[in-house]
DNA sequence: AAAAGCCCCTGGATGC
DNA sequence: TGCATCCAGGGGCTTT
């Protein structure tokens, strides 16, 4: 479910809320991705400090130590005074001074790590790989066409990988490389300096806006306080295979890549 | 080093 | 109505 907007998002939805919290007490479900990590004892009158995002991740930074959480394919977070009972895929529950805050995940992709510090081995494996933030200032141009340079694979496939660039998914992927008028299955070392130039500007204006219409809600998807995005409203090619392109009216085509889906207007996005 | 495939899991939509 | 099949916002791991 969740790119980088649906997880920026979010954070944003809950972070000043939870700020400052104590952790009065935690329920786990079935099993996620991965274990915890530590015992629930270990995070009892623990105090949430804030509310940080790297790519998919969301970090809760705690008093001593922090929790990586991921929403995987299919999670969400709650964030309330006074939740609902748990849920069936309720798989992580805290409750805390200020709320209680739930992992609500079907699928079980996701997960919520607990680590000492991101140089923690733990947080290492999950962070230490991943490219830069495209909203940030980090997002360098040079670097990011230096990377594609050396990938020969479909460019597509590259900013999926997120070892070049992260939160880019499944959606924004195809969204951008529309904006930018490239093709999804060319390879990224054959881009020109001016197209991957038009793509790394593409990549941060659809994520910027994706986010500030607060995502894309397809099936479920939801802020921390149960608001609906409104990005997919203004998709110009994810999810619309076989109708008319919104700029030229050719009919935007699916292929498969990798066992995702990509959309693409054969028109507008030649090469 | 990079690329391609394989899984993890549940549920909704579609087709017979 | 029932059942089989396919598909879904991700990504770590293993194999080429």
């Amino acid at each position: 479910m969740p790119e980088l907007p649906e997880v920026e998002v979010t954070r944003l939805s809950f972070a000043d809320a939870i700020a400052g919290a104590k952790v009065l007490s935690v329920r786990l479900g079935k099993a996620l991705r991965w274990p915890l990590g530590c015992s629930v004892a270990h995070l009892l009158g623990r105090t949430v400090l804030a509310v940080r995002r790297r790519g998919k991740y969301l970090l809760i930074d705690l008093d001593q130590g922090l929790l990586l959480v991921h929403l995987g394919m299919s999670g969400r977070l709650n964030f309330s005074r006074h939740p609902s009972a748990a849920a069936t895929h309720d798989h992580f529950e805290m409750l805390t001074s200020r709320g209680t805050l739930k992992l609500y995940d079907p699928r079980r992709f996701g997960a919520v790590v607990y680590a000492n510090s991101e140089e923690d081995p733990v947080a290492r494996k999950l962070l230490g790989k991943l490219g830069m933030e495209p909203l940030s200032q980090d997002f360098d141009l040079k670097q990011f066409q230096a990377g594609l340079k050396r990938r020969k694979a479909a460019i597509k496939q590259v900013l999926l990988a997120g070892d070049l660039v992260v939160g880019v998914g499944n959606i924004y992927a195809s969204e951008a490389l529309f904006l930018a008028s490239i093709r999804p299955t060319l390879s990224a070392a054959r881009l020109s300096r001016a197209r991957s130039a038009k793509l790394h500007a593409a990549i941060g204006q659809v994520l910027a806006r994706a986010v500030a219409r607060g995502g894309s809600t397809l099936r479920d998807f939801s802020s921390a306080t149960g608001e609906n995005g409104h990005f997919q409203l203004e998709a110009m090619v994810y999810g619309r295979p076989a109708q008319p392109c919104r700029v030229c009216g050719t009919a935007i085509k699916s292929v498969r890549q990798g066992q995702r889906s990509t959309f693409y207007c054969p028109t507008c996005q030649k090469a």
